[in-house]
DNA sequence: CAGTGGTCTAGACCACGTT
DNA sequence: ACGTGGTCTAGACCACTGC
């Protein structure tokens, strides 16, 4: 391991490497020694990288509530993480027993159950007591950053990620519906704004968002070419940490129409979405609104977590 | 607390009712004594119930993977969860530190955090460093049972499901899309089945599922009147851990047009699910199609667990 | 600086699945 | 009977928030 731990230097080392795939020994913690490798021969690839910014466990910018970045339970996860997206255990095999993983490791069995839990959260691995771990999938997590930022989303997926701010009215009086959703007081201002965003030059969603007066403040500050206000919020300090999501279907209004290039009555995907920062304060409110065959939203559910409901619809309106 | 603890029958105790708000003590783990009350003062209401079935935490039929029911974290994270949904902290109110509720319950400070997991995992509230959890929102769970069975998600809404069989196909060939998502070998076999869902009489989805032949065989041996499939296969052991879900829109064919009482090209809200089991085996793969304005889908994500994704869009072929 | 949650360890016991 | 994960405890230390 990379850690000193009593009876672990037996030089059974692998390659020794604990670098990322693409060579860059990113930043190993504090206290860590020359990592001579603790990795079982079994599968002889138990390197712990810094997180090479494509799986979803070494965020950076989008913050877990607190979560240290450098824990070692992360570390684990990714390493993990990243075998199994790679179809180091097949689709559907077992993974090592934890007492295995700690020792392969040099952790203890506790570290290891969180990690564990980290990647079950994600839906990559089943858990159940008398057996080992199965794989569940083996495709790679979405980040939530990813998942909030059109923009961030758009190049995940190789396409060039475009922005028209059609609207923006500052300083306005929340409207009672505006209080509710972002919780704020009577007398509460908000910031609105319009985008079209597009992929690859061609229009595929409609953003209408509404920010409180604070965060407004940041994003009319922003230049008029700032693609991912997202990502500019961010760097300013206010920090994504959770969101609520509703998507079902609408029909397009007259300046739905105008600005999708469709017809009004055409159906779009809908997704409303209130994000809050670490605080739990709303930062955030905004309706999206797609054009059909241009994306789709996937969930893993489990009897462990209650994440995706189902609610009634509303009648259509449009 | 409930159990005997060294130095807990201090004689603090409120009402020493343990028993839910309807008053049905339940069924209390084998092991506990008559409860001398360790709740704090303060709130006077640390009571843990059985779980009186509305809350998400004392689920039944639908299992987390292994996870024992009567566990103590369950049993705190459902009074908690039940306190938050009940308004006893507010909507961005604190909820006391870990220390406090480990005296109140009086577990260790580890039983609270897995507890407080749980309710984080639903979205319930916010953790971060430094300061108190925070109430992020008091609605109500939804259990994984409701979300993956019609009919449990319509009597819980207070409307009556009904379900026609429009085809059933038995130990048919599995198409190789078929086998890819059930994970079945070359010549395996697979039951399909196609029936239209109505709330109340009125026609709102049609659900076009895929089990595999083993699974078929148990549903093809169901009534015919048998309104949720889902429980009958729990009743009989084939019990649901996990699923994966992709909601877009679509067009109504010929059938959906038929089947749903609108026209062919009409817009669908279209959800396909497939679900595993404890082991991580598939039990079944479904693609719903509801009316618009039926239902809507919410999800709550976090930086901490990746279940949400955006995915691109297939051109839409209809 | 005090309070609070995040991380980690070590060990114990239990319940489940499989052999 | 054995291996495996689920639950619980007790204690230690650290990092962050907010006064």
């Amino acid at each position: 391991m990379w850690r000193d731990r009593t009876s672990r230097s037996d030089g059974r080392g692998g390659s020794g490497s604990w670098s990322s795939p693409r060579g860059r020994r990113g930043s190993l913690p504090v206290g860590c020694t020359t990592c001579v490798d603790g990795g079982s021969p079994r599968l002889g690839r138990a390197r712990i990288g810094a997180g090479d910014g494509r799986t979803a466990y070494g965020r950076a910018a989008v913050v877990d509530g607190g979560a240290r970045p450098g824990a070692l339970y992360r570390k684990v996860a990714a390493d993990l993480g990243r075998e199994i997206t790679e179809g180091a255990y097949g689709s559907g095999g077992r993974l090592p027993a934890e007492g295995e993983l700690a020792e392969r490791y040099g952790v203890s069995r506790g570290t290891v159950r969180q990690a564990l839990s980290v990647l079950r959260a994600d839906g990559l691995i089943t858990s159940r007591r008398g057996t080992r771990r199965v794989v569940l999938r083996t495709s790679q997590v979405q980040s939530f950053g990813e998942l909030l930022s059109f923009t961030r989303w758009a190049r995940s997926i190789g396409e060039e990620p475009g922005s028209r701010i059609v609207r923006v009215e500052n300083e306005e009086r929340a409207t009672a519906a505006e209080r509710e959703q972002l919780r704020l007081a009577e007398d509460a201002r908000v910031c609105r704004m319009v985008r079209v965003r597009s992929l690859s030059g061609r229009p595929v969603m409609v953003e209408r968002t509404v920010y409180p007066e604070a965060v407004g403040a940041l994003v009319a500050g922003l230049d008029e070419g700032a693609v991912s206000h997202t990502v500019r919020l961010e760097e300013q300090g206010v920090l994504f940490a959770d969101a609520q999501h509703t998507v079902d279907l609408v029909r397009a209004d007259e300046e739905d129409a105008e600005l999708l290039g469709c017809r009004p009555g055409d159906p779009l995907l809908r997704e409303r979405r209130r994000s809050t920062d670490p605080a739990g304060a709303p930062i955030e409110w905004s309706e999206d609104r797609y054009l059909p065959g241009t994306v789709a939203f996937t969930v893993h559910s489990s009897a462990a977590a209650g994440t995706l409901a189902r609610r009634p619809g509303m009648p259509p309106s449009g």
